[in-house]
DNA sequence: TCTATATTTGGATACTTGTTGAAATATTGG
DNA sequence: CCAATATTTCAACAAGTATCCAAATATAGA
């Protein structure tokens, strides 16, 4: 994962309305929840949950399928797990980390550039 | 954890050159790095610096002390785990993420405030 | 104390983000 | 085709962020 994916991912759960939504979105499931009844569960309108909607689907973290005149919207999984390896590999060091300590292979060092 | 400190957190590290400054820090361990050597290590004047370290800390992030003239600034793990924690039981129900699905206690639902 | 070193603070500026109402687009049912 | 529903795009604005230089602060050594 490259930095600058990264970076879109934190930044766009970095906020309080899109980090809400994107909970509700991993609680739902598969099946996902149209914007619709996201704006009104995060009590937005619906231009701005539109536009928080297009901020996680930038960063990879949601997808989009359309249902009728509903878009639904579901998380990506995949995506959020390659965000927290990615933290887990290069941002985390400590005790309780998995034990990925900097003795191994310098965790934030072994990929100065050649990450994909 | 609280929802806004994640918040803060993410938001420290949604951008290029905090994530760099907290990888070098990880990559240091606990000896930490001075103020300075950040700067040049980023290839940063000392004032832009000081505005990321200053976002670093009130995020948590880094923990920082005197030595003589430097100021040494140094990842707080403990911080960067919780971070971590929160992402995972929050927004997490995939299937390389520890297994711990929405089946079980509803992940992102089940601690809407209770969690420390 | 005076000077050099290390960092932060202040002030200015360009850029990005979050917000909304109104208008445009897409889909369905009659 | 027309009216109703669901979402997005547009335009405008307030607020926050990133940047830098210059000045202020803190520490150490002669």
């Amino acid at each position: 994962m490259e930095a600058s994916e990264v970076i879109r991912g934190l930044g766009a759960l970095a906020q309080g309305h899109r980090l809400a939504v994107f909970r509700l979105l991993v609680e739902a499931g598969p099946d996902g929840l149209a914007a619709g009844a996201l704006a009104e569960a995060v009590g937005l309108p619906p231009s701005s949950m539109s536009f928080h909607l297009a901020q996680l689907g930038h960063a990879g973290l949601v997808t989009q399928r359309r249902i009728s005149r509903s878009i639904i919207y579901s998380a990506d999984y995949q995506a959020m797990n390659a965000l927290l390896a990615y933290l887990t590999e290069n941002c985390c060091a400590g005790s309780a980390c998995g034990a990925s300590m900097a003795s191994a292979s310098t965790p934030a060092n072994n990929q100065t550039r050649s990450a994909a």
